[in-house]
DNA sequence: ACAATGACTTGACTTAAGTCAATGCTTTTT
DNA sequence: AAAAAGCATTGACTTAAGTCAAGTCATTGT
């Protein structure tokens, strides 16, 4: 079976349009740790992430990898590159091996046109990357660090011990010692408690939310 | 004339897309420094902005204006909103008397459905708001001050001397004394040259060009 | 024209977060 | 199980930019 058949977006295509995305894209595998592009680079192609989990980031003037976000499958990545004629604002790298299906955008334009709804998933779609842009600049300009760390025990507590605290410093954009002194600051203030495996819990919501709301 | 058909998105509707985008809409006048929404409201309407600047800006935890964007005519503010149903992630002032379209976005949605046309000029504004967030990103998130500082005397050269210093630190969200320190340097170090009535000139753009790229 | 207000500059100080280094703990490797 | 590598914590220091205050210059209103 080929891929398009799994891609939930092109579903409702019929079986000419199918033909002919079939024939203006090809899908390409990629392993941990590869670069499906890098900030400054052009295309001339629509990705699509088919699977694996793919890492957006872009590289401060020292040289550090500022985390933006996660794509998970299945989901255009940096559409924005194709439909503004730019280069890619920021690098992608594969944190598992993944699939991606790349779509010759001029091609991809005439069936956007005669589809209403093709039309429709690409405005989710973009809509999509508003709101998740909306949230990386909430998250990098108006938060400070302390705001940072209380939001993400909030929303994704289950991350510590989970996960090794210097990758949830990476993406909060924080340095570890900066996390390990919020924390036991929080510690401290008796806002949450951390057992010895790093797990975190908290009673008191309404302390975390004042850190950042 | 009705205010609908000197909009140019609406061109190429029908008489009768138009009369009932007459009936789902409502034309508003505000005054210069009127709020057109808060951060953190909620809306059920498109909006349109039909004459006028507007500002839109986030506070942070100080209290304090993150300058992001100004909006010229004939522009949809925060469409976002209502695409994803969130609250406006920013707030929106005039800066100069305007005129906003008021759009029931639910009824809206239905024309856009029916309408190809429309969808590519939702899809056109999307991905220019795209644009413009990963612009903010960047020079909010990567660029220090003197990275800001360069970037806008090569883009923008005209704006110093035409408006304040200190309005110039507001869209660069700095402070006027970082600028003129900074301002300072470049003019110390031969980078540029400014006159009495602080108007800039350069004559090496390659020396600038490092400070951001 | 002159007072008053606002804009720009400069110096001294503060602050939030990063850097660097040392130490003690865990994992992982062998 | 011992050695090595990686992780977390802590203290001392650095850095970029903001804050505060004072002084000068420029613009505006009466």
């Amino acid at each position: 079976m080929h891929i398009l058949n799994e891609v939930s977006l092109f579903s409702k295509l019929d079986k000419e349009e199918l033909k002919l995305l079939k024939n203006i894209s090809t899908s390409k595998k990629y392993s941990k740790g590869e670069i499906l592009f890098y900030e400054g680079d052009r295309s001339k192609n629509l990705h699509l992430l088919v699977e694996g989990i793919l890492k957006l980031y872009k590289t401060n003037f020292k040289g550090q990898q500022i985390f933006l976000h996660q794509f998970y499958p299945q989901s255009f990545v940096a559409e924005l590159t194709n439909f503004e004629d730019i280069p890619f604002p920021a690098s992608a790298e594969f944190i598992t091996d993944g699939v991606v299906l790349k779509i010759d955008f001029e091609k991809f334009k005439t069936l956007i046109h005669g589809n209403p709804n093709l039309s429709l998933k690409i405005i989710r779609s973009l809509s999509e990357k508003l709101k998740i842009m909306s949230e990386v600049i909430h998250n990098e300009v108006i938060l400070n660090s302390e705001a940072k760390v209380a939001k993400m025990i909030v929303e994704l507590p289950e991350l510590f011990g989970d996960i090794k605290n210097t990758k949830i410093a990476q993406l909060l954009n924080i340095t570890p010692e900066t996390l390990s002194r919020t924390l036991s600051k929080f510690k401290q203030l008796k806002i949450v408690e951390i057992d010895e495996s790093q797990k975190i819990t908290y009673s008191n919501l309404k302390k975390l939310l004042k850190f950042y709301e």
